[in-house]
DNA sequence: GTGCGTGCAAACCGTTTGCAATCGG
DNA sequence: CCGATTGCAAACGGTTTGCACGCAC
């Protein structure tokens, strides 16, 4: 017997507000900054909220959890497999558009102590502009 | 006047105990894990000193601290630039040697958003050995 | 009415830190 | 001696979670 469909999501003030605020960033904002700038436009909305319905947005595949090193978990409204450059001084995070075959590079990278290569991350440090001008 | 140097390194038990236990570790453990190594063969020192002594160490240029995505800072001893690669089910790290031109590749991102690209983090993601014989 | 979603606060977890006691040189 | 180093425990910071209430459907 099926089991019973109990999954539907339901459609929240908080859900539409959480998403609305998060495509008006467009800084590859961390969860904290999009609950900040979720309390200015809509103070009731609790942090655990914004966390939960971001992560969820992210497991539906919505959006995507980008994981940095160095730096917390910054949600991106671009969904295919790109590349970041995250600044140094203040943490802000861009996109670079950089064809790099990933294949030619975990295949390379096969073999060592017995590991299976899957995957690969690569990620740009640097200094954003503003930042460089300050210095 | 000259500052007077008051910075000489004392040479203490402990230290010496942390940088032979993190020497007979070819892990790249995590401070925890050296910290349980230690526990073994002498329960005396606090997990303070060691995270003290290994993030010193690294300050001093003898160890290397490396940032890893989803996963814990580990110290390796190894000093030149090279990659890793990380179990993606038990968190087992492993260097990778691979030739990467790493200037080219800071090159080719260059320019995005105003940024100042100055270095790249490559890391690779996978299954180790017993991982993979387990699955 | 049912049960998913929310708010709150506490837990979490690895790491760092303030401080008094201790020990190396 | 004296200040670098240690141990302890508490703080930290971002994130997650347990639970009772409330709201969407």
């Amino acid at each position: 017997m099926a089991t019973k469909e109990t999954n539907q999501k339901r459609n929240t003030l908080q859900k539409r507000i959480v998403h609305d605020v998060f495509c008006s960033l467009h800084n590859h904002p961390s969860a904290g900054m999009v609950y900040e700038a979720v309390q200015e436009k809509f103070p009731g909305i609790s942090r655990a909220t914004v966390y939960r319905l971001l992560a969820e947005a992210a497991e539906e595949g919505k959006i995507q959890r980008l994981k940095l090193v160095d730096a917390n978990d910054r949600y991106d409204i671009t969904l295919g497999t790109h590349h970041h450059v995250v600044c140094r001084s203040c943490g802000a995070v861009a996109d670079v558009n950089l064809e790099v075959d990933h294949e030619r590079l975990t295949d390379k990278a096969e073999g060592h102590e017995g590991f299976l290569i899957e995957d690969c991350h690569l990620e740009f440090v640097g200094l954003c502009e503003s930042c460089r001008n300050q210095i």
